[in-house]
DNA sequence: CGCTTTTGACCGGCGC
DNA sequence: GCGCCGGTCAAAAGCG
């Protein structure tokens, strides 16, 4: 992997670089996901004709190169008009569970749900719990301080953040509570999809089963302890599997001019209904609200839409 | 100069 | 009990 993932392939440098692809909702067999039947999400999504094999980069994307910069149309009214110019026709899903029972397995899920997935892109949610692994690993070789800790141990969920924080008694009673989980396929060349917030990237593996590597990010954010596992799928190299963890103590970055309440709730929405008037089971709005992560939130509106 | 990425090593949990 | 795998840390390097 010398060059593998990190190889500086994608564009390493964070900000608001576009990224292209194909974007696009697929549908998700996964047991408990809903399903909603669109059609043309890519066409909107990343109107990108299909350079996939090609060689298309990063620098030559189209309007939506990815959710965020999707979200963002929301606020610009010729990008919302764009959208609603499409056929808001696809089939995306949304699995909500919960990861409390697996540990390697979740990984593994949304690997899985990349593997059964069609070629668009689907979004499950993974109602978690707390956080694991960050904290849970405090104690390295060396490592007895932590810098800044800038969330692992922190606080985040409350209650056992003081397990293993310097402690070497690292219980393992635990089951370790996850944070709420969001995974997302995207049609993309790029790995890295812009959505809005900074990521610092802290780790990178190799997936088992599948010869794209595993990216590990983090918000940047000192109070914000997300993170979000980026990886491609094996079975369509195409397909991006990006999958968030917890919730944002913040507003995204890129939101800020425009108030990421806003990407939630867009006022007037032309043709998009409230959250609330959205059919059950489709989307679970106020579960990205909660955890902070516009990303999803607006397509699956508007995906809903009919 | 500061921030982000890269990369190897290590830890911890789980399965066999 | 051992091995495998996922996930994270930390030092070094690169870039704007």
């Amino acid at each position: 992997m010398s060059s593998g993932g990190g190889g500086g392939g994608d564009q390493g440098r964070h900000g608001l670089y576009h990224q292209h692809g194909h974007g696009q909702l697929t549908r998700y067999d996964g047991a408990g996901g809903y399903e909603l039947s669109n059609d043309d999400m890519e066409s909107f999504f990343f109107s990108q004709p299909e350079g996939v094999g090609g060689g298309v980069r990063a620098d030559e994307i189209a309007p939506y190169s990815s959710i965020t910069s999707y979200l963002q149309g929301f606020l610009d009214p010729t990008g919302l008009a764009r959208h609603l110019d499409v056929p808001a026709k696809h089939e995306l899903s949304v699995d909500v569970r919960s990861h409390d029972q697996d540990s390697q397995g979740t990984g593994s899920a949304a690997g899985e749900s990349a593997a059964l997935l069609t070629p668009n892109s689907s979004v499950s949610f993974s109602s978690g719990g707390g956080d694991g692994e960050g904290k849970s690993r405090r104690s390295k070789k060396g490592r007895a301080q932590e810098p800044d800790d800038q969330e692992d141990g922190k606080d985040h969920e409350d209650g056992e953040s003081s397990k293993t924080a310097n402690n070497k008694p690292k219980k393992k009673a635990e089951k370790r509570p996850r944070l709420p989980r969001v995974s997302f396929l995207t049609k993309s060349e790029v790995d890295h999809l812009e959505d809005g917030y900074r990521w610092r990237k802290y780790g990178q593996k190799a997936v088992k089963n599948s010869p794209y590597p595993r990216s590990y990010y983090r918000c940047t954010t000192p109070k914000c302890g997300v993170k979000k596992r980026v990886e491609r799928s094996y079975q369509d190299p195409s397909t991006v599997i990006t999958t968030y963890e917890g919730q944002h103590t913040h507003h995204s970055p890129a939101s800020l001019r425009g108030s990421a309440a806003h990407l939630f709730m867009p006022p007037g929405l032309h043709g998009l209904p409230p959250p609330h008037l959205i059919p059950p089971g489709v989307f679970h709005p106020e579960l990205m609200s909660m955890m902070r992560m516009p990303y999803p939130s607006p397509n699956m509106h508007l995906l809903s839409v009919p």
